[in-house]
RNA sequence: CGGGGCGUGGCGCAGUCCGGUAGCGCAUCGGUUUUGGGAACCGAGGGCCGUAGGUUCGAAUCCUAUCGCCCCGACCA
């Protein structure tokens, strides 16, 4: 029935491209692994902006821009994060025709500008916290590519904050991860895992990394959001320090986190089908596409006066349209909304009209009712609710019915390779076991949960004493 | 960086083996009839065949070089 995408069953990434294709989400750009992201992907981006930019204001946070280009030597005054971060820079060398004195980082991250302002901005205890959230573009020269999930350039939102103590910046990290897992299930429908990323997989210059980890169609894992708890090892490179009350000098202690464009591809890969691109209701930029169907113009402006009616109180309340165009056709335009994602559709022809109801039909399910037009503007908030959780619900026990626990290598090494899937196993946790066990596997530990229970066990590969289990996939 | 594939109207492709001056589908434009799941018919516009050399009377096609892109792996949000 629909034209132009690859089922999942046939070839996932194709279908995935496909997805993006047909909802016209983005274009690959000039430059290799650079993407133009079109006004369907951007509108997705800016819902989830708005709210993540809602969330951080509430828990206190405020807005602010730091610059794209970043001296080269800052990038190396932190040891661990130089390491992590100089295989992938975009360095800038010229300007206006000259050779610059000393090259400038295209920044991949902020860290190091944000710091070295942090130094002006932060003398006493009074200063503190410092709570900043900046929305920007950033750049990684990434060997391989894909739309959305990693390109060379992709937009995001890095939070950074200083702390008088230890137990604040942890309070902070673990509200920032609290904040993700909400917007990811809440409005995203997206289940995640939260908890803490292990040593290997710890950010290039971080104390402690959390992340929040969902589950795609085909299984694997992918990372949406991260924060850290960076404790004192940018004050440290920066020379970042305040007096506290008793006069003493104190390096700060510092977070930061970030979410990025990413998600839209952990949005596509959750809930998008054969037939396309399926947004939940609480980020789709349009929720409800009405289809008037007329023969002659009588009825056309018959229909119209009626849906206006219908429709003279949602402004404000829902996000709809009316697709009234008269050069394509009903079924055109149907399958044109579909592939794009509109959680809610209601056609309304001659035959309705004379019922006074129209016909209600759902993205996510394919199902069609018939509509009462006195009752459709209270049933439909409610629907887009139901539709909501009824997202959540499908992916989350989707994830949860892939999930497993195993203490067999031999069978793990298996399950991993036929089926795929979120296991939970014991490890010792060894940095080498870690390693031994992405090389042999392909999977890596994505998170230790945090609410994780204490259960004594054996690690799979060493069968060294273990305390809880760690969840691990094949990730993106 | 390894493996695979591909560069031909806007998009998707055929033509390449066996050289003879470029074609199909979709899209676009005009017209008529249509309109409850991607409309039909008639007509029209649009391509130095990735680039640069070479062979030849003649190259999309053969030879050489080169550039680029996509997909799969190793690294990463």
């Amino acid at each position: 029935m629909v034209k132009g995408i690859t089922k999942r069953s046939e070839d996932y990434s194709k279908w995935y491209l496909d997805v993006i294709a047909t909802a016209k989400l983005a274009d690959y750009a000039p430059v290799k692994g650079c993407m133009v992201i079109r006004p369907n992907g951007y509108a997705i981006w800016e819902r989830m902006q708005a709210e993540l930019d809602r969330m951080f204001k509430e828990a206190g946070h405020v807005n602010a821009y730091f610059p794209l280009l970043i001296p080269e030597s800052f990038m190396r005054k932190e040891a661990d994060h130089v390491e992590g971060f100089a295989p992938e820079c975009a360095t800038v060398t010229h300007g206006g025709g000259k050779k610059l004195d000393e090259p400038l980082v295209i920044r991949p991250t902020s860290e190091t500008v944000i710091w070295s302002m942090y130094k002006d901005w932060i003398q006493s205890y009074r200063d503190l916290p410092i709570l900043i959230n900046q929305w920007a573009n950033v750049v990684r020269w990434e060997m391989r590519t894909r739309l959305f999930l990693r390109t060379m350039e992709f937009l995001w939102q890095e939070g950074h904050t200083a702390h008088a103590t230890p137990e604040e910046g942890q309070e902070e990290t673990l509200k920032i991860l609290n904040i993700y897992k909400t917007f990811a299930e809440d409005f995203m429908a997206m289940p995640v895992l939260a908890g803490v990323k292990t040593e290997k997989e710890r950010f290039a210059g971080a104390k402690e990394t959390y992340a929040i980890e969902a589950m795609m169609q085909d299984k694997r894992a992918l990372q949406a959001g991260t924060s850290h708890n960076l404790g004192q090892n940018f004050a440290k490179a920066f020379d970042v320090k305040f007096q506290d009350k008793e006069g003493n000098l104190k390096y700060v202690w510092a977070t930061s986190w970030g979410v990025s464009t990413r998600l839209i591809g952990g949005l596509i890969m959750t809930h998008s089908d054969d037939n396309g691109l399926v947004i939940p209701p609480k980020l789709a930029p349009l929720q409800v596409v009405i289809i008037p169907i007329w023969k002659s113009d009588d009825e056309k402006s018959a229909l119209l006066n009626k849906i206006d009616s219908v429709t003279s109180d949602w402004k404000g309340k829902i996000l709809f349209k009316v697709d009234d165009r008269d050069n394509y056709r009903p079924g055109w335009k149907f399958n044109e909304w579909e592939k794009q994602g509109i959680p809610i559709r209601l056609e309304m022809g001659p035959r309705d009209l004379a019922e006074n109801s129209m016909m209600l039909v759902r993205r996510d399910t394919g199902e069609k009712t018939p509509m009462s037009c006195d009752n459709i503007t209270r049933e439909i908030p409610a629907l887009l609710e139901t539709i909501q959780k009824d997202m959540f619900e499908k992916a989350r026990d989707y994830r949860d019915n892939s999930t497993y626990e195993v203490d067999d290598y031999a069978e793990l090494k298996e399950r991993l390779k036929s089926e795929g899937g979120f296991y939970r196993i014991h490890w010792n946790g060894k940095r080498e076991t870690e390693d031994r066990l992405q090389n042999e596997t392909k999977a890596t530990i994505r998170v230790i949960e945090e609410n994780a229970p204490k259960e004594s066990g054996k690690c799979i590969l060493s069968g060294e004493p273990s305390e809880r289990r760690v969840v691990i996939a094949k990730s993106y």
